[in-house]
DNA sequence: GTACAAAGTTGATGTCTATCAACTTGGGGT
DNA sequence: ACCCCAAGTTGATAGACATCAACTTTGTAC
């Protein structure tokens, strides 16, 4: 982790917003051209962390929500009691830190999942922005919304579903994420380890195996360690049943 | 249902914000005097739903966030699939339908779990407010960011608490709710019945009443029906073993 | 006051998934 | 290329809670 953290370095790569490809995931019309420009002067680009580094920790003064740019992110909360709770995965183009909000630390811890990079939206010009261009204020009350929703979608999974159909979701999920970065939605890299997506989707790492090797079986998918091929997405969606064809729910 | 609803009328009680017991509550610090007027400009106040009455309906044209004045709101999402998840309950000072702002309609339903009367925020004139006054704007990027942490500590609940500490967790919540209103924070009226407790937290019904005997053996509580008596608080919070006790989990 | 339905309680049984344990695979470092 | 530890897999067992069923209480309409 120590060492790790020296490959932090200021970013050799400044892109500008504009030119960003995830532009219109990252900011979907949410600001026109010139406020584009301001919203560039205030946001940090191109940070890098390596995987397991920390992007920011539970409980440490709330500087900043992150945007990534690549790789991904896992957040999650502790109690004092001791464990941890994943609260989510952020993948290129999604807001992190959006539960931290205008409040005084951060809510969540975030850890890179891979070799990951990054935009910082400052807090103080954060607030102050959205305070002056509308639309950016729109977008942000639209985004935190969809957050919440997510999160009952979450707790519709945990308390309703079957180890499987959590699994399907998930899967689901990830798939049309990666198809609206026009990426392949049925053949694809998991971010994430076993031991992740059981935490979050409240199930023992054995079962989240146990389900992998079952849905092999059944012809679903394909599924070497982390790397995963979708073979009957409809049937997969059939045992998910829920809204994850029309619209992400993680 | 239908004749109950003849019974909404206009208020009969103008009540300002300022006069407002809940003031401080619903709305903490967020606004000084002269914001509070124009705030009260566009606020309908007073109108009055009968238990079972629907505030709002998921899927329906989102208009409005709603507080609540006096009584008790339970949310729900359904899926297509048509089961139905109670994401929340809201006492009075407390906030409705955060997790449809920005949106279009309205992400799930508010129902009256008894006489309930709120106050109304009109969608266009509550964006517009506060982009207008600063204030507004961070206490609402504070609302919705809490209501996210909420829905984490939900998911944690779901998926890593056995059915007891579950529902330790929910009676201490209400409790400090009450308490923060300056009612007794161990001797209340449950607004909601077993039913949407289980539904709540993952749960059924069985398991619900069997935990509350189990508890009232153990010399924990009273509990006759919707009333309860905590007996021993400090079990309770052991057993819920988060953070209950300095800020509602729920 | 009575009667009916809804809500709540209690008991018996079954099942999904956690847990414990052993084993295999894979990735990273030297 | 090798080793070593973490990650993942597979099997056996146990437990917490769901489910089914019967019963009691509460609330409410007439």
């Amino acid at each position: 982790m120590a060492q790790t953290i020296k490959l932090q370095k200021a970013s050799p790569l400044k892109v500008s917003c504009q030119q960003c490809s995830l532009s219109n995931l990252c900011l979907p019309l949410a600001v026109n051209e010139q406020d584009l420009d301001r919203l560039e002067d205030v946001i940090e680009q191109g940070r890098i962390y390596n995987r397991g580094d920390y992007v920011f920790e539970q409980n440490s003064p709330f500087r900043s929500c992150v945007a990534v740019r690549s790789g991904a992110i896992k957040t999650t909360v502790v109690t004092e009691n001791g464990d941890e709770q994943v609260t989510g995965f952020y993948l290129p183009g999604e807001l992190v830190g959006l539960d931290s909000l205008s409040s005084d630390n951060y809510a969540c811890s975030a850890k890179a999942l891979e070799r990951t990079s990054v935009c910082e939206l400052p807090a103080e010009h954060l607030e102050e922005l959205s305070h002056k261009l509308p639309g950016l204020q729109h977008h942000f009350f639209h985004l935190m919304s969809q957050e919440i929703q997510s999160s009952h979608q979450l707790a519709l999974m945990l308390s309703k579903r079957t180890a499987e159909e959590r699994i399907a979701s998930l899967l689901l999920s990830l798939s049309s994420r990666f198809h609206r970065r026009r990426l392949s939605p049925t053949h694809f890299q998991l971010p994430m380890a076993r031991n992740d997506i059981a935490n979050f989707l409240g199930l023992a790492v054995e079962t989240v195996s146990r389900v992998f090797t079952r849905f092999q079986q059944q012809g679903l998918l394909n599924a070497r360690g982390r790397e995963v091929e979708l073979l009957d997405v409809e049937s997969l969606k059939q045992m998910a049943q829920d809204s994850s064809d029309t619209k992400p729910c993680i």
